[in-house]
DNA sequence: CCTTTTTATTTACCTAGCTAAATAAATACT
DNA sequence: AGTATTTATTTAGCTAGGTAAATAAAAAGG
């Protein structure tokens, strides 16, 4: 196994892990987090735009949703196209979402350690210069 | 969400994903995988020994240990302090592996993509440059 | 020597990916 | 119009990461 996967896999378990450390003061998840914050920018979204845009499978989707609104971070709403569920934030994530915005910045800076401006540009182009 | 960690964590589950599918003919996962391979490097080892090297909680190790054990992969013998368990890899692993790491490092040619192996290099550093 | 503390492993339970298959609504085909 | 196919979502069940707490053996301290 050469030492690029061993990092590539290690940087990830250990970011997901921190990301959950400081969301717990929020009550949040790191999947949750990601899907509050996608439909905070993007507006209500159904769940096939969220599973693709995540690149996530849809059944991952379903179950972080269904979690997300029994905990009423998320409403449910029946589409025009009956297949089709929109899901939107609720007025209690509206609420939350800027202090928890406020700790993802500081968190983001802190895990960024010393690499500049222009090393994490970098590092996005080699990622995503793999394979897919 | 900057875009350094949405790549860094689509990349690591893109990465799984297809590791899991071409060792699928081997009848392994990934995470099994990573412990047949260290013990395969760094001979036999506790428990301990492994968590601590791949960075990976105890209780992750244990499970997947003992799912390595049930498909015959490896076997745990006491110590002599008899706390530990050492872990060392079956014959049947020992016959597999040379087909398997066959797989491995195409697997990883493939994945690498168009990264020169200066960049490749670079690309540890940068990952290894973030915090922690 | 006996009690306390540390250390190694495990158990129980949570979130979070995945695939395969079920369901239900919309669309396409004849 | 009636059947077949596609599409959106969900359900069931797997691996795999995590934490918290239980257990058992070893080491340390009085």
């Amino acid at each position: 196994m050469k030492p690029l996967f061993h990092a590539l896999f290690q940087r990830s378990r250990y970011v997901t892990k921190c990301l959950n450390d400081v969301l717990k003061q929020h009550q949040l998840f790191s999947a949750q987090w990601t899907i509050v914050y996608c439909l905070y920018q993007r507006g209500p979204m159904t769940l096939t735009q969220i599973w693709k845009y995540l690149n996530i499978e849809a059944p991952s989707v379903t179950r972080t949703v269904t979690r997300l609104e029994a905990l009423g971070w998320i409403e449910r709403v029946d589409g025009e196209d009956k297949r089709e569920k929109i899901i939107t934030l609720s007025a209690y994530a509206e609420e939350q979402l800027p202090a928890i915005i406020k700790t993802i910045v500081a968190f983001e800076e802190d895990m960024i350690g010393t690499l500049t401006l222009e090393e994490q540009q970098q590092l996005v182009t080699l990622l995503n210069k793999m394979k897919g």
